[in-house]
DNA sequence: CGGTTTATCAACATACACGTTGACAAACTG
DNA sequence: CAGTTTGTCAACGTGTATGTTGATAAACCG
């Protein structure tokens, strides 16, 4: 007894909420889109493995379940949140190496522009630089392998520039274009950990410029030190 | 009935354990530190947050209850990790700070000496570098704020350093020195994300005198860039 | 104005992590 | 070699997170 045939009706109600994402009502994707402003914020604040959904709800000011209506899981939401923001600046950077200039100004060009872009999307992209790829769990792991192949290439481009100053004798070989390539997007990324747009008595242009000024100096070939 | 007395008869089994740990036997001493260098190295891979204590032990070889009988709780854990080096580090940098030199060699100092400590003390420095104080959830609280003060001690150390460099005229003022501080820290610190000493071609010394060199170049007063 | 779609949420089912207990074996000790 | 200490571990209790379900209002629409 208690057969419960089930076969192929496939009706699962929840199926059916999941499809209605599908359709693109107007206001649908308004909510949505609030819904991931607010998961990003709570992410940069408490980082994507600290935050719970039931966080995430309470700044919506709604209730857990009804997140799912929009959002299929935690790692959509994380997904939804930075993927694309990522994606853009990756574009920028290689548009700057394969620009038509000298190193020193696609250097000085990406260090701006990069931190004006973390200020521009601002909770979001610091959501991704606070996020450790090598740290994220099993469930992710398909997102991680793209993602670090994200910042592989946009390593690479950094890489190349410096490589592209040290060949045509703008840029010294202070170490090999690998190590200098992080030291200049560490000194970058590292401002996730106190630089806040709005709070900061000084602005991301100005952040930018000052290190691109202070790496281009360091970098820059010519008159030794002292 | 079934009253259970109890009274103050505080005599719990585990309890009697954890007194245990009062005594200093040879074996458990060293067995307690093999917990702790494995933990760091797992805390390392997989980030604080990310490790549960059962791959802790599967680390050690151990079942998860055995540690327990050396350790309090994970938190204790990261505490024995971190801590003490953690603030060995700020005590050298304040020593720097406080020695009679120029603004340019102690700068030099202090940032291959930091470079070179990741890689002594290898995991567990970095560790720390890769938990985030902002994102330590409630039963941290108190810790985390101990340690945002070293923090703030350390970045207020460089940034004295930078000052001082500034007023003696042997660094240009290329931004406030609070912002060069933490361009210098983040240079330095994101190396947590790439650098492994084993596993690199270039040495942690070299990546210290690099990034020093690099830095001092870049902030050094005296003949203009181009 | 009755029926359908849209959106919300209480309640449930699972899973996993932490920390504790008490039993137990092996090593030590007198 | 008997008794105690030392170290290990299966089993349990608890808390918290995720994701699902079905009931239920509210808005929409023919």
């Amino acid at each position: 007894m208690t057969a419960e045939p089930r076969t192929a009706d496939d009706t699962g109600m929840g199926r059916r909420r999941a499809s209605a994402r599908g359709r693109h009502k107007p206001g649908y994707t308004e909510r949505r889109a609030e819904i991931v402003t607010a998961a990003a914020e709570v992410f940069r604040v408490r980082g994507y493995r600290g935050t719970s959904l039931a966080d995430i709800a309470e700044a919506v000011g709604t209730e857990r379940a009804s997140l799912y209506y929009y959002v299929g899981s935690k790692e959509e939401l994380l997904d939804e949140v930075v993927t694309d923001v990522v994606k853009a600046n990756l574009v920028v950077a290689e548009q700057i190496r394969d620009s038509d200039t000298g190193a020193q100004e696609k250097l000085r060009t990406l260090v701006t522009q990069l931190m004006c872009s973390y200020a521009e999307h601002y909770p979001f992209l610091y959501v991704y630089l606070q996020e450790n790829l090598a740290h994220v769990a099993a469930p992710r792991q398909a997102w991680a392998t793209e993602m670090r192949s994200v910042n592989r290439r946009y390593e690479a481009a950094v890489e190349a520039i410096v490589a592209q100053g040290i060949e045509e004798g703008s840029l010294r070989a202070v170490s090999s274009p690998r190590v200098m390539a992080y030291g200049l997007v560490g000194m970058v990324s590292w401002t996730s950990r106190w630089f806040v747009p709005q709070r900061s008595p000084v602005g991301a242009a100005a952040v930018g410029e000052s290190y691109a000024e202070l790496l281009l100096h360091g970098m820059a070939a010519g008159p030794g030190p002292r």
